[in-house]
DNA sequence: GCTGAAAGCGTTCAACC
DNA sequence: GGTTGAACGCTTTCAGC
């Protein structure tokens, strides 16, 4: 896991503000933000890309709008030891798993679920409870998202974050 | 909470997984794969967004590629009443929460932060642990991110998602 | 609500500093 | 690394259906 050894200087760290906050900015602007010409701010883009640092661009979507009002954290012990790559294969194709990671504590994985209502819920937990393996589930429902700003805020760690 | 009693029809569905998919995406490019020219397909995702269904278009950034290795969540249980407001209040100006959510069970709100390592973890959770009301936080830290998808997946409730 | 055309921009690349 | 300039394609608006 040697990551974050790559130099992105302020204005790169400032593109991807610019990107995080407002991803069909056109390059024009976001070089008039970082005092740059839009073909230098797309040459730093693709770098940006190629590197790794941005992994791509996604519309956020209310998932309430969409009729998906329910959420929950599912933390899920197995029986024995559980690689991360079987994880990813059992919870995969389950298209309410909207994240897994493997955590420290008395489960093995927390998975955050997303579905329509508890009905759907309930049908989601069941899929996972009746994998290979799972020893227990213990859930936390959410009743309400109080703050999602997901990557928004992230910056290059030592230049800021500390604030 | 009356969400979703608006009309997303199969069309509106396939733009709306375009842009998730490719956020930067021309209305021309999404009008060939939806069947439709660019002018509709602008209309439509003009639309969307005033309705609140797509809530804004943004870069997807690896938070390890910055430097922020460390993630945790964070069930806070707080002495009496605490409202949403006044916790959203509370967790808002602290940059290493990502998310919050008030939960069922033993604690009042999840919160998930991200660090960028153990030492600015600790430093983070001291300043969720020093507001006032806090009665005892627990630690669940992520030893890695398993599945990560967000949104990418959602369709509109009952089309597709029980699959 | 969609299509088609036209004017104005944005993107992209080569050439150069 | 950065800029400029030109070609090409995209966005956006509006008339027409």
């Amino acid at each position: 896991m040697e990551h974050s050894s790559l130099q992105i200087d302020k204005i790169d760290s400032h593109i991807i503000s610019c990107l995080v906050a407002e991803a069909r900015s056109s390059f024009r602007e976001i070089g008039q933000q970082v005092g740059l010409s839009a073909p230098a701010v797309k040459r730093r883009v693709d770098r940006l890309r190629s590197d790794g640092v941005i992994t791509g661009f996604t519309a956020r979507v209310d998932p309430a709008m969409l009729g998906w009002t329910a959420q929950a954290f599912v933390a899920v012990t197995y029986t024995g030891n559980v690689p991360p790559g079987r994880i990813r294969q059992l919870l995969s194709p389950i298209p309410e798993v909207i994240a897994a990671y493997t955590v420290s504590g008395d489960a093995d994985v927390l998975v955050h679920l997303r579905a329509a209502d508890m009905a759907h819920f309930e049908q989601a937990l069941e899929r996972i409870r009746s994998a290979a393996g799972v020893a227990r589930t213990e859930s936390t429902i959410v009743l309400s998202s109080v703050l999602d700003r997901q990557s928004v805020g992230l910056t290059v760690a030592g230049s800021e974050p500390a604030g």
